[in-house]
DNA sequence: CAGAATCCGGAAGGATACTG
DNA sequence: CAGTATCCTTCCGGATTCTG
């Protein structure tokens, strides 16, 4: 059987694509910054160091879990910088690196953007939901 | 009883939470990119009008269901037009407004960054990985 | 204090078949 | 051609408890 069907061509190009996808620059970053608590979180990290107690008070939204895992993946792609003072009990500290402070530029044009339109995409979003069906 | 746990002060504070991180144009903003295949389809859509059945073929990585997904939410916000030409067979076309041309910028930056700076990730993340635990 | 480990429900995402 | 409709699986995020 040589037929190639819709699903087919989709099944086969697939995996190729996911590596095209992952590969892209732009989606990587998305797939970074679209975790839900990543622009609190630099928001907030913007602002100057912070230690792990005072996160969890100020971002009284997130579960612990989802912080430290935030935190953790930041860290790990090297945006944010933890630093551990042994001391009793045990101070960690979290601040943005160069790479970090880099990006905020990135998310002050989001920002910019997404104040300037956000009225047209609210009125765009009631004139479909109210249209005629 | 009114001791106040750090988990009580979590859960009294996250309805209004909610409420500013709903109303944060930001991290509206980045809940509509962030769906796994906006950037792909306005990245296609930024070439000119796709038909339907193009778009399926270009993105054979994404399934019907979550193409058409995509499709209706970049609508409903007013970023794509979806144009029925009443034929047959029925001819439907893709493109994007003026709003969502007017997000490629913001996009573009997005993208400048990436490629300036995945390196570091990549290294950051390795060095992460690799480290001694 | 700063977390690690575990369990769990629900939503996101995908495969497949059917329709105007 | 351009979608719905349906079913199924995975995995995200939250609550809770334990540890150095």
């Amino acid at each position: 059987m040589t037929t190639r069907t819709a699903a087919h061509r989709r099944v086969d190009g697939r995996d190729s694509y996911q590596a095209r996808f992952t590969a892209c620059p732009v989606n990587r970053l998305i797939d970074r910054i679209g975790d839900k608590w990543v622009a609190v979180l630099l928001n907030e990290l913007a602002e100057g160091p912070r230690r792990y107690g005072d996160l969890t008070r100020t971002i009284a939204g997130a579960s612990q879990k989802m912080l430290t895992e935030t935190l953790r993946h930041l860290e790990r792609d090297g945006l944010i910088s933890r630093t551990v003072t042994p001391a009793v009990p045990v101070r960690v500290d979290y601040a943005l690196t160069d790479l970090g402070r880099s990006l905020l530029p990135v998310i002050e044009v989001m920002k910019q953007w997404a104040e300037e339109n956000i009225d047209q995409i609210d009125s765009a979003r009631e004139a479909y939901d109210t249209r005629d069906r």
